[in-house]
DNA sequence: ACTGGTGGTTGCATAGTACAACTCGATGCG
DNA sequence: CGCATCGAGTTGTACTATGCAACCACCAGT
């Protein structure tokens, strides 16, 4: 195997075990927001206000799952729903302050714990890694950070 | 916010969408191998055989977890339990001669995956990629932040 | 007005998970 | 030895996230 299968392979091996860390203690650090709950907040947030199929293309994810999340968003009072006057299908979704809030929090925590693993990295590093992941992930070289 | 608290930030955000987005697609990829599965699989190849026990710790997942995810891959006959004969609470896991060759399979599926989206890099960002990737996951044994 | 397409909800099934209660075997102590 | 304790694993129960399919409501084009 070449260098180059090499670090695929390396690559392949990390984005695994990062995931299954991931799914496995989702629930655990913010009991009140999931990973998902909170990736959608996070989607509410950037946008500025979307419909919930636009969630649901975004994250690859079931209308009918997006319809649950949301709803238990809602629930909690963390999101709004407002009928389109356009359209009386669309529901636009927006944050709640309290959604603002809580996601802000999450935020702060949540980076809190990355910075935890960063410490003593030098800042070039800090930004290549970045990069690559936001590479990575995209294709999305263009899009701003946390598009996604 | 300084380049620290972005490239930090960017981090945090392209870890987590990639987490999400692996959950998502985990089940789609490999129909009889999901996620977890194919890291217990990978798990045990690597330790040559470890027990039911160890793959819990490793993975912090409740051992009633691993029981059943163990249980499903021996129905599947993908690993074999064996009484260990020093101590005959504990079982020894490994991997049956199926279990080797779908996690073959599996394995060069994902990575054929992942370097479908790592064309056109050059294969010095691959080892840098690979390289912060082993960093960040590494230290993370104690308090891994996508775990959390 | 009919038809097809889109946004969303609900019923049903499944996977993965945790926690608690349990069994069984090992270990240690009086 | 006999009993208490510990450790490995299993099973019962419950919950969450998820997808698919069926469905409803609405919009738009013909």
């Amino acid at each position: 195997m070449d260098a180059g299968e090499t670090a695929v392979e390396t690559i392949q091996r990390e984005m695994t075990a990062f995931a299954r860390r991931a799914r496995a203690s989702a629930g655990r650090m913010h009991p009140e927001l999931s990973l998902v709950s909170y990736t959608l907040l996070g989607h509410l947030e950037e946008s500025g206000g979307c419909r919930a199929t636009d969630l649901a293309a975004h994250y690859a994810l079931d209308k009918s799952t997006v319809s649950r999340q949301v709803s238990a968003l809602e629930r909690a009072g963390l999101v709004e729903r407002r009928q389109d006057p356009e359209d009386h299908r669309v529901q636009v979704l927006d944050l709640t302050e309290a959604g603002r809030r809580i996601l802000a929090q999450v935020t702060v925590r949540r980076r809190a714990a990355v910075r935890e693993r960063l410490t003593d990295w030098p800042q070039e590093d800090l930004e290549r890694f970045a990069g690559y992941l936001v590479r990575y992930n995209g294709g999305s070289a263009a899009a701003p950070p946390g598009d996604d």
